[in-house]
DNA sequence: AAGCTTCCCAACCGCAAGTAA
DNA sequence: CTTACTTGCGGTTGGGAAGCT
């Protein structure tokens, strides 16, 4: 594959965004919508690369984030998720409305990964790490084999198109709001990590 | 109050995948 | 088929805020 620089450094700002510099992009978007990030600066005299641009969009300044402190049952749901899909932050992201994946993967390094780390667990395998390290040993020389296919159990992202919790009374899990979406993911409460086991830690 | 440390998050970087020419 | 370019993703980092001494 060939890779070409995303943008011309010499010509574009870096760090910190400033109000005028939101303002510019919103509107930009409001009007053009999302996509062609490449061209968008030059077309609305951003001095940003696209990546930039695309990113702060997405972090940041979509209409649709919830933003604030992540609810017991969305860190459940993330520790159920990562459990499943490991570092796929865009996967998890997707199946929480209203969070990006920059965030919950933040959230995953700053907050879960201490907690489980504090309680013995291994936040990659989701197991106590001394059974983590040994079974590393064991694969080891085993033959490798291919992961589980996740698809095939895990339901649909959640999508714009489809209604809006806030509008249904419910979460995208199609479930009433404060539960985990152990039924969603067809965990059935099958032995895997519950963050509310990590409390007190 | 000042200096130091730790925490947190926005933003950057490099790579891979997708796709148009 | 190959190349060039764009987009998206995951890992990492810089710096401001908050807490501590």
């Amino acid at each position: 594959m060939g890779r070409s620089p995303c943008c011309e450094k010499a010509h574009t700002n870096k760090g910190a965004w400033t109000k005028e510099e939101d303002e510019r992009l919103i509107a930009h978007i409001r009007v053009h919508g999302e996509g062609c990030w490449r061209s968008l600066p030059k077309a609305d005299g951003l001095l940003r690369c696209g990546k930039s641009c695309r990113l702060r969009w997405i972090n940041y300044l979509r209409p649709d984030l919830k933003r604030g402190n992540f609810s017991r049952d969305e860190e459940d749901l993330i520790i159920k998720l990562h459990s499943l899909l490991g570092n796929k932050w865009s996967l998890i992201a997707a199946r929480l409305p209203g969070r990006t994946d920059n965030e919950i993967k933040n959230y995953w390094n700053t907050h879960i990964r201490r907690k489980l780390l504090s309680r013995g667990l291994d936040p990659a395998k989701h197991r106590p790490l001394a059974t983590a390290v040994k079974e590393a040993g064991r694969r080891a020389r085993e033959p490798s084999r291919p992961d589980l296919n996740l698809e095939l159990c895990i339901s649909p992202p959640y999508q714009e198109e489809q209604k809006k919790p806030a509008e249904l009374g419910e979460n995208m899990l199609g479930e009433k709001e404060g539960k985990c979406g152990g039924e969603f993911l067809r965990l059935g409460g099958g032995g895997l990590l519950d963050c509310r086991s990590l409390e007190g830690s």
